[in-house]
DNA sequence: ATCGATCATTGAAGCGCTCCCAGGTGGTCT
DNA sequence: AGACCACCTGGGAGCGCTTCAATGATCGAT
């Protein structure tokens, strides 16, 4: 089956393969009624224009990069991904833009596709995640002038406009509202140490229990993943004056934190209160169910997609707050045992 | 900063245009000499060719395309698909293939997309996932002549060559095995009905259980998520003569079973034993942790990947059977409570 | 009826690459 | 030494599209 192109078009409408550009691309320089009849030759013999012989004229490729760099391992057990991805898609789909994925291993190959995919015109922008302290993505992106976006933030995006949400505020509300119940040890799992929304958690949590008068707000890098959340908690469980409450920086590590405080003989929530970030289907499959700070991911993508999407265009998009995540309150939070309150 | 093109490298190389894309494509047509010269420069001046105009003189878009037609909720909690695309990144990258992602509602919107692609020559060729019993892609796949590769299988794929793993026989031998364990009433919550690894599963679970004289085999479908893997586990378990082994067809409905079984009283695997198919670092997460059905998803999705390339440049690939799914028991497995056995 | 003015339409020039082909260079053979 | 082969090299056509400049047609106004 041979694939159509712009002359067949023309050759079955009886004008030239210009006049077929005009019309498909909305531009005037076409009268109406040869408008309405190449379109309908186009979708007659199924005519897709070649995105390659487009991007080639200056057009755009119709296409926005993603790239992971996180350990694969990881990658696939959080839904975080996967529901911005979902959310992006929503975007682009609706406008027919393609998603370019990519997978690596660090951050140094990160910055080789991004040069790549700029040599090679292969995307019109591209999406930031998991930014970091000093991210070296920034004057790279910069200094190419790829149009991107920033998911994280607002600081340290250099003059990328991001999409970002409030961490500190929904932590200053998770730890009040544990501090309300009576808590007064209460410790953090953090996730990876250098992104910057783990140091903006960090830095809130740090600060918020220091006006609560919390002494021992102690927080513990952690790297998302469930061994390591599980290592953590069990060494935070074993201490003398054991924590009260814990905050993790995902849903997996909360998760198996409440696995490993239930071995522990620990009753969730009698014992040890635990609250988990990144809401998800997991934290209500679980028992006790977790309260969580959640916020809508697919909601946070698509946000972020159609900032890219604006800046693509030629407009300049700002930084955008989205929803503050939402503290849910269930199962796995209640008062502080009483023997601590008096510790 | 202007985008460095093959005439630039050219120039300073002091050759011709094709000189310099006869080095790049490792042609013959210049010395070793002057093709390690060129490569040199190329490098230097951080010129990679665009895909655009590469694409547009014949050759390879150098992508391929995945697209998941299943609704965002369920694709963001299960690890597998993403799992899956870490897998296929690992092939495609060694090889600078890039993947594009598409995320649509259903399978007409699946069978447009496709459509588009190949008229846009966007992708050199797709992977396609979740094969239905008469599945509509893959006529279309074949009328268009789009190189495809299904994962899945390995019958009702066509002309199509498939990446698949025998999942009746894990089937078989996780019900052989409940058997060995006394169990007599074994139940299975299965996935989508229509997906024809379901109905493989179905039918070899059928089989099985016919072969043992275990009568009370039931299959009840599914859409894998954690809600309606309750529901179902909380009538199976209502039922006069409930069974004393589940086995689901993914991690989260296995997980939320737990949670129902947990609920209604039944300890596992004391009176209950629970085996969930796509094992994941969740099952390892719950108490007791999961005996579970797992494989290597990423192998899969490389082993997917390198079959499509090959038949991309031309080679005709063949149907190829990975590992089959290999039982890991874990806590949540154990003998059929006694009282049972006599019933 | 004639002349601009206006607007639909067309032809052609690229975009950056691949690949064919003619032509050049040096070395080898008789 | 002259003819003949490699083996390279550089020019150029063409991929399918966009877009600009130029053409042709239409129409109202004089």
């Amino acid at each position: 089956m041979k694939r159509p192109t712009i002359a067949d078009v023309a050759r079955r409408a009886g004008v030239s393969k210009g006049a077929v550009s005009y019309a498909l691309n909305g531009q005037p320089g076409v009268s109406e009624a040869t408008r309405q009849r190449i379109l309908a030759i186009a979708t007659e013999i199924g005519f897709s224009p070649s995105s390659a012989a487009r991007a080639l004229s200056g057009a755009m490729a119709r296409a926005i990069g993603l790239i992971l760099a996180r350990p694969a391992r990881t990658l696939g057990i959080e839904p975080f991904f996967m529901e911005l991805i979902s959310g992006v898609e929503a975007e682009l789909s609706a406008r027919s833009y393609a998603l370019t994925l990519q997978v690596v291993a660090d951050q140094s190959a990160e910055i080789a596709v991004y040069r790549r995919w700029w040599g090679e015109r292969r995307v019109d922008g591209v999406l930031v995640c998991d930014l970091r302290t000093d991210d070296l993505r920034v004057p790279v992106l910069e200094e190419l002038r790829l149009p991107a976006v920033v998911i994280g933030g607002p600081t340290g995006t250099g003059d990328l406009p991001s999409v970002w949400s409030d961490d500190a505020a929904a932590l200053v509300e998770t730890v009040e509202y544990l501090h309300a119940l009576g808590h007064r040890r209460i410790a953090r799992v953090a996730g990876l140490p250098d992104l910057l929304h783990t140091a903006i958690r960090t830095q809130a949590f740090t600060a918020v229990c220091q006006r609560l008068g919390l002494a021992e707000a102690v927080t513990v890098s952690s790297d998302y993943t469930g061994e390591e959340g599980a290592r953590v908690t069990r060494r935070l469980l074993s201490s003398r004056l054991r924590p009260t409450a814990l905050i993790y920086d995902n849903d997996v590590m909360a998760i198996a934190g409440l696995s490993v405080a239930q071995e522990m003989g620990l009753a969730v929530p009698t014992h040890l209160s635990i609250v988990a970030w990144d809401d998800s289907p997991l934290c209500r499959l679980v028992h006790p169910p977790l309260t969580a700070l959640g916020r809508d991911i697919p909601a946070y993508g698509a946000h972020a997609a159609r900032q890219l999407l604006r800046l693509i265009e030629g407009a300049t998009a700002e930084g955008l707050e989205t929803e503050t995540p939402r503290l849910t309150p269930r199962g796995s939070t209640g008062p502080a045992p009483s023997s601590s309150l008096t510790a």
